[in-house]
DNA sequence: ATCAAATTCCGAAACGTTTTGGAGACGTGT
DNA sequence: ACACGTCTCCAAAACGTTTCGGAATTTGAT
């Protein structure tokens, strides 16, 4: 409710000197300064921000769409993450703003609208996927972006993700160590980049101990998919003693199919997951999974943007975060 | 980019006539308009928010302030009701914005400040509690908003819930008619308002048939919580034979804790939730829970919303939908 | 005392839209 | 011929901010 002008007629100064001061410029004596600094607070000022952004020109917002699956969407750290970046994003007087779209024409159309209105300053994506068209169109629009997750492309973009190549490596190191030769992956869609990294640890792994890297199968990541894709496995004669899965939506179901055909989840089949969701300590027996600190991934992603709105030079195009790797009872260790 | 001052100029028409024609005004020639609007269409115009935003004194946002938990957020299908708003508000022109803030203080000025600056026309409230601040604050400021779940004042507002009494009624009442008579209630804490209604689901079942209703224990709607709270019940000597838990999360501590004590779920002791998260139709056997469509829900709200935002009279001032009861292996039914 | 430079302030324009209050043209009935 | 209503259109103001280009005043150096 009270403006510039409200400020400017009760200190009896111009309108052009009330801001000037508010924002800082050198422009105004510091006891003038002072003054309509106090008066500001006290009246409770705030710049109107749809004049301001008129004015200047953009938007002060920060754009996310989410990708809706076809049917549920569920991503299970996504709310943190968003809790994450909301508190940084209002440190820092953006807003942040939420669309949702499925993959395809429909999420195409919602980038362009508002790339188009410049409705907002910069964008981050999520879920990002192996060939992205978004990281195409963004940057051909020139908007700054960061994404969670990367692409395949050689492109220059700023990005935060997990380390998932080198937590599958590991993971399938320590099953190995175990003695486990015939260790399986259930892998998440081969567009989505984490899935495919993922499956590359554990390739990696299995080729560098000389092991048989054939066992993989792919699906969805859900608990059903999962189950399906495990009991698949696990009905071949020559069956594998470990299952890798992706995702703990997948391990989920992996472990319901190793017990539906009456084998123990620990003992005879290692099972294992990634993301640490809150059900993952509550199977039966409790998964050994890895994790991802989505505080540090989601300051990290703010952190970038705003490098990338003030033209500061990044220090590092992308960001690879470590995972951190819960041994529990579903692979044989912890307790 | 093209403004109406471009399109005007192109158009040899004022800027006013051209911005008439595009409201649909009954002002202008319909020959003009089809002019218009051709023109508009070909040269891609879109209204600048900004500018529209500042001379009509409305910011065409829906605020949601998330209340983040102390630790992590989580909340089951809040993705998806997040993905079912955007959609609706976006048929509508309306952006969703998001922010952040634990419960209290913080809570509370992050309101006021939204408030005071008119970032928003519309509030959606989320984990509503009973005695809620942010109810009376809105109302209070004047600003409409629709509240998923409700309070237990008895202000007007609009919300739309769950019918999370009748649901526990029923799954009381169906447990009662399997033979149980010691049944108890995990419940959430008592300041959201769903808890308290499940709880008096359950509550007025036990009593209708005159059985004791005092195995109640009050923890928080994590796995954790939930295990030591059914740990607790399960060591006493006259232990119950029944666990109704006021959600998934906490039953699936409580399947835990049955295992631990060395009893068998479904059999020994049935257990049930609510909310159907993923993870519930994976534990060993699946959980019996409830579930409420999200979409009908979601889009619920936001027609409740945009009722406001037009001044029509709402139809009702809250609306609850019934749960979906899922009967599965836990509480001695389903498969 | 004079000129230049620094300091402090301000008027006015601009961002792009919506809306108020007409103005002009044309037809209709008297 | 006149008054009156209807159709189309438009100029200008307003929303509240930022910023350009000075203007007025003071300071400093000679």
């Amino acid at each position: 409710m009270p403006s510039l002008r409200t400020l400017a007629a009760e200190l009896g100064l111009s309108i052009t000197t009330v801001s000037r001061a508010l924002d800082g410029y050198g422009d105004v004596a510091t006891k003038t300064r002072e003054r309509v600094k106090m008066a500001a607070a006290e009246i409770g000022y705030r710049p109107n921000s749809a004049a301001r952004r008129l004015r200047k020109g953009s938007s002060e917002t920060i754009a996310l769409v989410m990708p809706t699956e076809p049917g549920r969407f569920y991503e299970p750290v996504f709310a943190e993450l968003l809790a994450v970046l909301g508190e940084r994003f209002a440190a820092r007087h953006y807003d942040l703003m939420l669309l949702a779209a499925p993959p395809g024409a429909e999420e195409q159309a919602a980038y362009r609208r508002i790339i188009k209105d410049r409705r907002a300053d910069a964008y981050i994506i999520v879920r990002t996927r192996r060939q992205d068209e978004r990281v195409a169109l963004l940057q051909e629009a020139d908007v700054p972006f960061v994404c969670h997750g990367r692409t395949e492309t050689h492109a220059a973009y700023s990005f935060v993700d997990g380390d998932g190549e080198a937590g599958f490596r590991e993971i399938t190191n320590r099953l190995i160590g175990r003695g486990h030769t015939r260790i399986a992956h259930l892998a998440a869609p081969d567009y989505f980049t984490f899935a495919e990294l993922r499956a590359r640890g554990w390739h990696l792994s299995m080729r560098t101990a000389n092991l048989a890297d054939d066992l993989k199968r792919t699906c969805l990541a859900t608990e059903e998919a999962g189950e399906i894709a495990a009991a698949e496995l696990l009905a071949s004669p020559d069956r594998p003693t470990a299952l890798i899965c992706a995702t703990d939506r997948i391990a989920i179901g992996a472990v319901r199919a190793v017990q539906a055909s009456g084998l123990v989840v620990g003992s005879d089949i290692a099972v294992t997951g990634h993301d640490n969701i809150h059900a993952s300590g509550f199977t039966n027996p409790a998964l050994t999974t890895m994790e991802l600190d989505v505080r540090s991934v989601g300051e990290c992603l703010a952190d970038k943007l705003f490098e990338l709105l003030d033209n500061r030079e990044p220090k590092q195009r992308g960001s690879v975060f470590p995972l951190r790797q819960i041994l529990r009872a579903s692979s044989g260790e912890g307790n």
